[in-house]
DNA sequence: CATTTTTGCTTAAACGGTTAACCATCTTAA
DNA sequence: TTAAGATGGTTAACCGTTTAAGCAAAAATG
């Protein structure tokens, strides 16, 4: 019935006749390069399949060097952006014939050098990373034991690296236009409190917007959360937005799990958007689409984001020396009825 | 700076004067198992520890035939209940000290089939499967391998196979129930087409709830579509079990992505939930909290699902000739405004 | 004191491939 | 006729571990 062992080059060799060194030059497409006969390459490869041969990636990534897998270190696989992210990865990836294995660092620093290390003893070729906040040194490293990697989404602009990401600054800008545009003149922001470069940059995109409006700005309009206490520090955030004097009147969410938070808080206090609250929102996901009043959205090219990603690793590791590649790319504002015009 | 060569046993066991093998015991924690003398194993412990020594996980699986690998099989990593899955997988795989590698199948079994078969050459230990339709023979193929696995969610009640399942049944006995409590009597169902036997169950669940309760079925309220133009077939599947005459006033919703499609109409039609049309759907995400009306689900227990899946698959690996097990949870119906008390 | 056991460590053969180097034989060119 | 080149293969080292088997010296036993 089904073969019981596995069946090896050597079996192949045996079965063809030849050495195990012609099997390996046949079947790894080395045949004219290495002076096979044509015939004895065809019944080679004619008697691999017959025995369904399937090389051992374990036993040829140890003798080549090379592994054919991706590391892919992400904040949250449950975060849908992150998710869509690693659909696509690991698309491109298989296209290319690597194979990718994935961990979430729970945007935590030492989760994450733990993780690259149980990658990196996998020997992964390479890394796409979605940087966590002090992780600079976790680079540094990689750097220095010349493993490949590219950012991804986040980067730190202080450190020369490969990097895909979305223009994060004009995305909050755009918002900020976006808002005061239709009418509104009291944005708030709620973002995490964080060093990040690509939340200071939302939060410099929010303020320019403001100012090129002359629209005033407030301390307490800028509401910076912990990450391990979202939830409820959202709910205070709006409470203190709109404490009576200086209530906002639009609120832009810098973040898929901010929004969440603060869209079931909006719900459960019966606050109207847009009437009486506008919104849009970093992210991106059906919720969105089906919230009571349909939400206005931060789209970011993911498929872009993630394919280019790949393609960029999968460059560096042909060749190593090639320039390093900053791709930034412009985020669309997807208008829907949680910014409607002001009516007032 | 920081060292430019890996370093080996090698390395180690020439700092400290003894042979790679002993340097391999000690650092395996096969010291004491094999006469190592106690201060030798510190100092190797040490000499390691000092040299940054990090295994090449390559070579010790090829040597050991074990990879501390688990494949991941799932449907679509973008869908939140599988993401979720991912998420819980991974942790406990952790937790057991196995990395895991996943990969998306698409409801497709050649896509599935051929996933399968990389993670084979990448030599993982055990797979967790979410079986696609016609996957039968793969696991067939996987058990005369004596490749260990464990079904995820779904299952062939036909093949005797470790599962961890939800009984699905049961859950949507439950939500035909709850509707029919509710003083709903004109229950749909959107399905996709399948021969999965979860999928039968539910519609099964579904008519025998109906039957409990004496209330009336007619064909054009159970409506099977195709998974590759589903969205199309949910919005006619919609049209049609409303037509004037036999229309529904409720309606079951058998998955995550066929509530997204449903809902979605449901919005651009206009149509009032619950008075007009009353929902519970399976599946589970944040769309179901912020949608306009808070929709009623089933809310399956992920966690022990995915937990349970690793701990099997684990003691399996450890005891292979263990006996088949077959765990099937139970869902919680999570009742909100969608399916309200009739008011009529 | 001679023998057996225990202790502590080394040797060397795997694991399943890849690949540089080598060796015949047969053509071709001078 | 003969040296050089082309053709079609084989040999064997190597990747970095694990682990069974072996071996000498020290300790225990009778």
């Amino acid at each position: 019935m089904a073969q019981k062992k596995k069946v090896l080059l050597k079996d192949i060799a045996l079965k063809a006749g030849v050495s195990v060194a012609l099997v390996s030059y046949v079947l790894n497409g080395k045949g004219r390069k290495n002076r096979v006969r044509k015939e004895k390459a065809d019944s080679i490869i004619a008697i691999a399949k017959a025995m369904n041969y399937q090389p051992n990636h374990l036993a040829k990534s140890l003798r080549s060097g090379k592994s054919f897998t991706i590391g892919l270190v992400i904040a949250d696989i449950s975060n849908p952006f992150f998710a869509n992210i690693a659909r696509i990865v690991e698309n491109q990836a298989r296209l290319h014939g690597y194979t990718v294995i994935y961990g979430s660092s729970d945007e935590d620093a030492t989760k994450s050098m733990d993780l690259i290390n149980v990658l990196i003893n996998r020997r992964v070729d390479g890394f796409i990373i979605v940087s966590t906040e002090k992780s600079e040194k976790q680079l540094e490293y990689l750097r220095s034991q010349h493993i490949l990697f590219v950012l991804l989404d986040r980067y730190f602009p202080a450190i020369k690296t490969d990097v895909v990401s979305t223009n994060h600054y004009q995305a909050a800008y755009d918002s900020g236009m976006h808002l005061a545009r239709m009418g509104y003149s009291r944005i708030g922001l709620i973002a995490y409190k964080s060093q990040m470069f690509h939340m200071k940059e939302r939060v410099r995109g929010y303020r320019d917007a403001l100012r090129k409006n002359g629209l005033p700005f407030r301390k307490k309009w800028l509401q910076e959360v912990n990450f391990l206490t979202a939830k409820a520090e959202v709910e205070k955030a709006i409470d203190t937005m709109r404490s009576p004097g200086f209530a906002v009147d639009a609120v832009i969410f810098s973040t898929y799990s901010l929004a969440v938070y603060g869209l079931k808080y909006i719900n459960r206090m019966g606050i109207q958007v847009p009437e009486e609250l506008a919104i849009v929102s970093f992210g991106q996901a059906e919720v969105f689409d089906l919230y009571a009043c349909p939400v206005t959205y931060v789209m970011q090219d993911m498929d872009t984001l993630g394919k280019t990603a790949v393609d960029i690793l999968v460059s560096k590791m042909d060749n190593p020396k090639q320039k390093v590649q900053r791709v930034l790319l412009e985020a669309q504002l997807v208008k829907r009825r949680s910014s409607a015009k002001k009516i007032s």
